[in-house]
DNA sequence: GTTGCTGCAAATCCTTTGCAAGGTT
DNA sequence: AACCTTGCAAAGGATTTGCAGCAAC
């Protein structure tokens, strides 16, 4: 489960900073997005807030675990409203954009095992599986056939 | 094993790019580099050939398999010299840009199990794995000694 | 009343592009 | 000779920062 615009909000307060009305209009906006967003999208939804104060508010949003940076295959970063509390990954649709966050346990041992062959401590790791989500397959076999 | 300057310059050729003298600089550099490195250090190594041909030539070498591209943990793109022809992913140490590449079955096999999981076509993926490499851990703890 | 937060605009950083001149085949 | 490449400088896009004013605590 994703947390909502309120539970953002009291997440980003937990941390000691400061619930203001700008804040509240970025967390809202990120909670009703689905799937992935960039920050300019963000920016478009809440025209009355500086682009800055987006940037900082999805920083925040980060710190708080509440959101999730991601990066697509050419590198261009995008945000995601995060599961609570869980490690996971992320399959996302490269069309569209949607993003499925997923567990997989057998991913993360593989990634254990390998601390015998690769040389030093694993401090992290980055699993991100680039799809043709099953609408977009659909939408593409469509107007092939005409 | 990853190419040699000599044999990047031919894995450009065979794409049917010319061979120039700025191309020459710039694959040398590369070649002679160890671990990551970001398109600016080449640059760098290269002071007589200009930066758009610094960024275009290492599009060429990724385009020609010899390069791969790959971030850091805060989305920093990193260049590293590419294992000939296998697929195989990264462990980056993130304090001195050291790479070593490696190939895990289980990874692979662990991702193709997620296409039950995920709904929709699995495209491709990303997997770099974060270290701290031996050799920067002995320095960390010699330094926290005293 | 402190101190943190905001918006704006400017600054940065990284990368790409337009274009005329020069190099490669 | 044809056309691919280059360098420069400018453009581009994304994100950060400096700072004075305002808001939250």
């Amino acid at each position: 489960m994703t947390m909502n615009g309120a539970e953002m909000m009291e997440a980003i307060a937990e941390l000691g900073y400061r619930m203001t009305g700008p804040r509240r209009l970025v967390v809202e906006a990120v909670g009703e997005r689905r799937g992935g967003f960039s920050a300019e999208q963000i920016a478009r939804d809440v025209p009355s807030v500086g682009r800055a104060t987006v940037y900082r508010t999805l920083r925040l949003l980060q710190e708080a675990g509440a959101v999730c940076k991601l990066a697509l295959p050419d590198g261009a970063p995008m945000y995601t409203a995060a599961q609570v509390g869980r490690h996971h990954h992320h399959a996302v649709c490269v069309h569209c954009n949607r993003v499925e966050a997923f567990r997989a346990s057998t991913i993360e041992r593989a990634i254990r095992e390998l601390s015998m062959d690769v040389p030093g401590r694993i401090t992290g790791h980055r699993v991100e599986v680039y799809v043709t989500c099953s609408a977009c397959d659909r939408a593409a076999a469509r107007s092939s056939r005409g």
